[in-house]
DNA sequence: CATGAATGAGCTTTCATTCAT
DNA sequence: CATGAATGAAAGCTCATTCAT
């Protein structure tokens, strides 16, 4: 069990996960420790695996996330304008730390056993997009879909897109790649038989 | 460098990969042995590193789902059709061999080192998707979107929701999971306004 | 150097032996703390090193043991009953304190490297015993023997015993043990060709 | 569980004991592959631990001294002389290999956890000397004592004193010793009244 | 060709000990 | 005086890899 982290501690660690090589089991706890400034012995004074420093790098990044999806909503707005925001909201959030994000997804396999991670990515990721799908199907702004299938749809699409421009270009331009994707989840690709 | 690998020692690996964890440095030479029934020094024989051996599953997985994709293309039916027939052989290749599939989900990490392996993502998935869509822009079946973005959209989409299925129902029906995403791309999330 | 030790501190220090695994180098200063009630560094601001908080537990005991043997001498009975009441009181001692008892027998590695140990030893088991051979030797209530080995022997002997009812029964009657032990001594083992 | 440990190997262990330090606990793994010429990852490519390696050392050993023992009765001869050799035989075998008569005495905390431990010093000590005492009680040639007290008596005496005479001379005499500790045990500390 | 035996190179984790408060 | 927080210094053990047969 984790002692409660003190803030500079996090800030430390959370500051130095771009350092981090992809792999998890490819980082040794001596990197954790030289990148942040924090020995070793201290580190398993507050954490009690190499896991578990993952686990809280990874649930912080992903409180971040939430935070940050949650405000960049305007509750006044129409719903597709929000549904849009949240989107833009996650991919420049992708942008601004990608390393976590990499870390993230290039750890799926370890993130698969920690606790906690699930609900972290469904309140930043699913939960959101679900929320407003549903309102937009009820309120006639949004053709209904299944929330649950589309929520996921978009959080795979989303987030392959912005993986890759970070992979291709080193970059995520969130308004651009938002740009690219909101459109197509918008009107599909059937073809535009209307006059 | 790996020598040629024998039939039926490749056969005895694939069908082995779903007693492997899923995260690759959680797999010990040892665990490999034992679930073939292959000895760590023949592995060995056959394959320089670990990491080869998991190119290699990655690698015979990816050209298994190629050969699968393109034999359920009909090259006489419309563009639409032959899209939809994509999707769901990924989708049933995903269900038919859960374990590989969800190798490759869960070491991103280490496959993004791997060479060779893009290569076998982009003949798999992406490529017979842009080519597709593609053709449909230019006569007219489907709508013009960038071919590159909606095809990387739909990889992450088939994918994440694929995956999803398998963790959660333990099973994935193709023909059920490809009616889902195929209308969501097709005719977008835009409310129905004509009459 | 240990700064003069607290009697309540030393109290708790005793009170918690038996709760202490065997071997020392198994116990951890947190298991001394914990069984003790006494922070870890508080323990380091009273002795200097785990091993002088062992050191310390077991001169206690001896010392608490010398001073039972002493009491347990009455100087104006015969030697014999004397010598009987020595070897009483030390498994009396013993069934009293089984784990420091223990303590000591587990880590002769390390007491043999304890200063003033062997110094507890002898003023405690051998001493008194050697005393009372040489003074039953001089007066002709004892046959002359070698007092050295003699109360060497009669110490691994009564130790031994003691030790091996309290691992098999978990409880020592000191009267029954010395009273098997001290006929053995008394008479040895020939065959009585006596009329 | 351990492989069976190849014979040059445990000759180069059983060889090496005497370089280790007394207290198990203070015997890095490094110092035991020193000592051995063994590399560290070869032991643990036989034993399973630190502890197993204890556990084996002191088990040979203890073969070794009940080898020793059986090879030097002779059955043809009188019970007190069998006794005495015996006797002897254990002390010479404390002389030739003094540092595993004290990895054991001086590792008894650990031992204790070590299965079989208990099983072999039975073997090696008691159980020769348990035997005879109650043949010389049947026929006569040894006066009826309880064997077990007896037994145990004498293996503690003859341990500790052989200890002490390793200790403090460094050296063992093991005729000269059971001609101390013999006498004592057959006639006893009775003043001897005859005429 | 195939493999049992052997090992070099590390890594995580532990823990006695220190020190600022 | 007493102690919670912090850490330096190992140590046991693992495992990918090699090689003689």
């Amino acid at each position: 069990m984790s002692r409660s982290v003190p803030a500079p501690m996090a800030d430390k660690l959370l500051a130095t996960a771009g350092e981090l090589a992809l792999s998890w089991d490819e980082v040794r706890t001596e990197d954790i420790a030289e990148a942040s400034g924090i020995p070793r012995a201290t580190l398993y004074y507050y954490f009690s695996s190499k896991d578990e420093i993952l686990q809280f790098l990874l649930t912080r990044m992903l409180e971040r996330l939430t935070d940050a999806v949650a405000a960049a909503e305007d509750p006044d707005a129409a719903i597709p304008d929000r549904l849009a925001a949240v989107v833009r909201a996650q991919l420049a959030h992708l942008g601004e730390f990608p390393a976590t994000a990499q870390l993230l997804t290039a750890n799926l396999g370890k993130a698969g056993k920690l606790p906690d991670l699930a609900a972290g990515i469904n309140a930043a990721f699913h939960e959101p997009v679900r929320r407003l799908l549903a309102l937009g199907a009820a309120n006639g702004t949004l053709r209904p879909v299944d929330p649950e299938i589309a929520a996921t749809a978009l959080y795979g699409a989303v987030t392959v897109i912005g993986l890759r421009s970070l992979v291709i270009d080193n970059h995520l331009d969130a308004d651009e790649v938002s740009g690219q994707i909101l459109p197509l989840f918008w009107s599909g690709i059937r073809p535009d038989v209307r006059p």
